[in-house]
RNA sequence: GCUGAUGUGGCUCAGGGGUAGAGCAGCUCACUCGUAAUGAGCAGGUCGGGGGUUCGAAUCCCCCCAUCAGCUCCA
């Protein structure tokens, strides 16, 4: 009998009949192996168990611990929710039915729309499919079988899609019990290797994501190998929502959004004494990087719009006003500002490189449905910069603001990974001068050695940009700084410089932001640390408990030293027992609680309770102010 | 903007054609207390807005508005 040779994982190699099946080798590798095994990998192509091997080869028997196998065993689950749909929903036609990050989901046309409890119903029924045990079964067909059989069925999507596949693409169907579905798979052996399955939530989606065309309806689930690790999800789910800035906003009396005003928010007390501590903290970043700070108006004519572009490019997102006769806009961006800054003097190329930094309040017109908190609104503060600077200072110019953003990123210890954005359809200016930017963009990148992503077509209008996306503490990635290069402003207003030569010259301009929006850095940062901001941040950093009245006198004295300290502090002199200001405090996420009483009082002591450790006992205030005065300010990253 | 859901005191929620309810928060009083909720009392709502049906609408119908989950788009 010939046999082949394949090589496993761990560097062994072991013989095998020609045709023997991935799910053969697994079986012969370890029991365990084979039960857990989902689909293999045989030379780079993850294949069906069932897939008789007849070369040599390289394979790997994937499990749900790897994220290919992961994906597999999702998308199988996809194709069980779809048979549950179309066994208690009939005639429903079949979008596409992908894994997901976190699950999977399938996109449905049909007449009625589901409903929750709709949901609970085709989980049993999925559940049912996975106690019959349906085997996953593939074949091959020709392209004209494939458009006969869904033509056949009524699943106009399917055909659709069959008829883009290129000329030489594969048709393969898969069948698990009466469902048939066009896949390239592959899938697990059998409904039955599902384990623990959940449909979390419905919602419409575009047929291929475009807002042309009809809205379907999406199904999301999820699936894990077992049910511990669903539940672990949910867990994580529901801590998420713990988190939500939206509602820790609230309670902590940081911020509201109103009905009077749609995407507009309202900054609380408490809300700006965190926002004014990260100005303070971005004043000082920026003067010791070299900028200088100005502030230009909310308001401009529509004419200088015109002529920047803005009036052509992004029309839709802007508002607009009259003032007596005339058209003016309000400001979707800041650059036109600092552009007429630049314009009022005269300029060498000695002063270069040139920073204007602007915490710079924009309007944009946002549609109605993508409002979500502080993370995306209609009016919002760019921590904004514009560097006018010589071509030859771009490269050196772009490798300090990566510097700068990065310092950002590491005090509030988020991670963050980077993407080049390039020139997108709607755009200004030569495909050289592109060109040129994006190149300095990348010479930056890589001479710092940084790794990055490509997004072809999705750059400003003006100039290509890197995107820092961030990462908070659960995970989500969030755009926050960016910087753009930009030859087309300097040469829309006309802007020059005079060089070494006594000769006009344009200069170049870089667009930059590091916390990109102030009111979005403060939704992530509440959700980062759960609304428990480091002693810097938080707008009560200690709080005063009396236990009796008769404490009150030495408490007032505490708070007034700390407060002339310059410590942002309270008092609890309500009549209540200290339990229940304790409670108070610690669901404020006050930093340190301070309860005084009688040997507190006789001694100069404070009792102190750490927001995450509890009761650290009595110590005297003297070191305490020490301690606080060490984590008071941004240095200590505390 | 699109699809679906939701909207009842500051917050969390019950009620679902016949005089608006609870808990928490607030206020007052008593208690003076040692590390996550002391007790009693009081006050607080044109039930998101506007139309309609009805003898009567928080409740049923229509139109708006806002929010939530997605889609699309973005800092």
């Amino acid at each position: 009998m010939e046999t082949i040779k394949v090589s496993l994982k761990d560097g062994s190699v072991r013989e095998y009949p020609v045709g023997t099946t991935i799910g053969q080798v697994a079986e012969s590798i370890s029991r365990g192996l084979a039960s857990k095994a989902l689909v293999g990998k045989f030379n780079e192509q993850i294949k069906d168990l069932s897939h008789p091997l007849m070369e040599d080869g390289q394979l790997e028997i994937l499990t749900f611990d790897q994220e290919e196998g992961r994906e597999v065993y999702r998308h199988s689950s996809a194709h069980i929710l779809a048979q549950a749909v179309q066994k208690l929903f009939p005639g429903t036609r079949l979008g596409i039915g992908p894994a997901i990050e976190n699950g999977f989901y399938y996109d449905f046309d049909c007449l009625q729309s589901f409903t929750p409890q709709d949901l609970e119903r085709i989980e049993k029924e999925m559940a049912a499919i996975v106690k019959a045990d349906y085997p996953f079964v593939r074949q091959e067909v020709s392209r004209e079988e494939a458009i006969r059989i869904f033509t056949e069925r009524g699943e106009n999507y399917k055909v659709e899609l069959i008829n883009e596949l290129p000329e030489d693409a594969t048709i393969s169907l898969y069948q698990q019990g009466e469902f048939l579905d066009l896949c390239a798979g592959p899938h697990v052996p059998s409904t039955g290797k599902i384990r623990a399955l959940k449909l979390m939530s419905l919602a419409g989606a575009y047929w291929r994501g475009s807002e042309k065309n009809k809205m379907l309806q999406r199904i999301y689930g999820t699936s894990f190998a077992n049910k511990a690790d669903l539940d672990q999800y949910l867990f994580q789910l529901e801590e998420a929502k713990r988190r939500d800035h939206r509602k820790l906003g609230a309670e902590l009396g940081l911020f509201t959004i109103l009905e009077e005003g749609p995407g507009f928010p309202f900054f609380l007390p408490k809300g700006m004494i965190l926002r004014n501590q990260l100005e303070s903290y971005w004043r000082e970043l920026h003067r010791r990087w070299g900028y200088q700070e100005i502030r230009t108006p909310i308001i401009l004519r529509r004419e200088m719009w015109e002529q920047s572009g803005h009036w052509d490019h992004y029309k839709e997102n802007m508002y607009f006003t009259k003032i007596d006769e005339d058209d003016f806009a309000v400001k979707p961006m800041n650059c036109p500002g600092a552009i007429l800054v630049y314009r009022t003097q005269l300029h060498s190329y000695r002063e270069f490189p040139l920073r204007l930094a602007e915490m710079g309040l924009v309007h944009r017109h946002e549609k109605s449905g993508v409002l979500h908190g502080l993370m995306r609104v209609r009016a919002f503060t760019q921590d904004d910069a514009h560097i006018f600077c010589l071509p030859s200072q771009i490269t050196q110019e772009i490798k300090g603001v990566i510097d700068l953003v990065d310092e950002v990123y590491r005090l509030f210890g988020f991670s963050y990974h980077v993407e080049l954005s390039t020139r997108p359809e709607k755009s200004m200016g030569s495909p050289e001068a592109w060109e040129q930017a994006t190149n300095a963009l990348r010479t930056a990148m890589e001479e710092k050695g940084m790794e990055y992503k490509v997004n072809e077509g999705d750059g400003a209008f003006y100039g290509p940009k890197i995107d820092f996306h961030l990462r908070d503490s659960i995970g989500r990635t969030w755009q926050c700084g960016t910087i753009q290069l930009d030859f087309q402003m300097p040469e829309k207003f006309d802007l020059t410089y005079i060089g070494e030569d006594g000769q006009r010259h344009r200069p170049v301009m870089i667009h930059r932001v590091a916390f990109g929006s102030i009111e979005r850095f403060i939704g992530i940062l509440i959700e980062h640390y759960a609304g428990a901001f480091p002693t810097w941040l938080a707008p009560i950093q200690a709080r005063v408990i009396p236990i009796t009245e008769r404490h009150h006198e030495y408490a007032r004295t505490v708070g007034t030293n700390l407060a002339a300290q310059g410590f942002r502090v309270d008092i609890d002199d309500r009549s209540e027992k200290v339990g229940y200001k304790i409670r108070e405090g610690q669901l404020a996420k006050i930093p340190y609680l301070l309860v005084v009483g009688d040997k507190e009082q006789e001694n100069s002591l404070v009792a102190v309770r750490d927001r995450a450790k509890g009761d650290l006992g009595a110590i005297s205030l003297t070191t305490f102010v020490a301690q606080l005065q060490a984590e008071s300010t941004w240095n200590s990253r505390a």
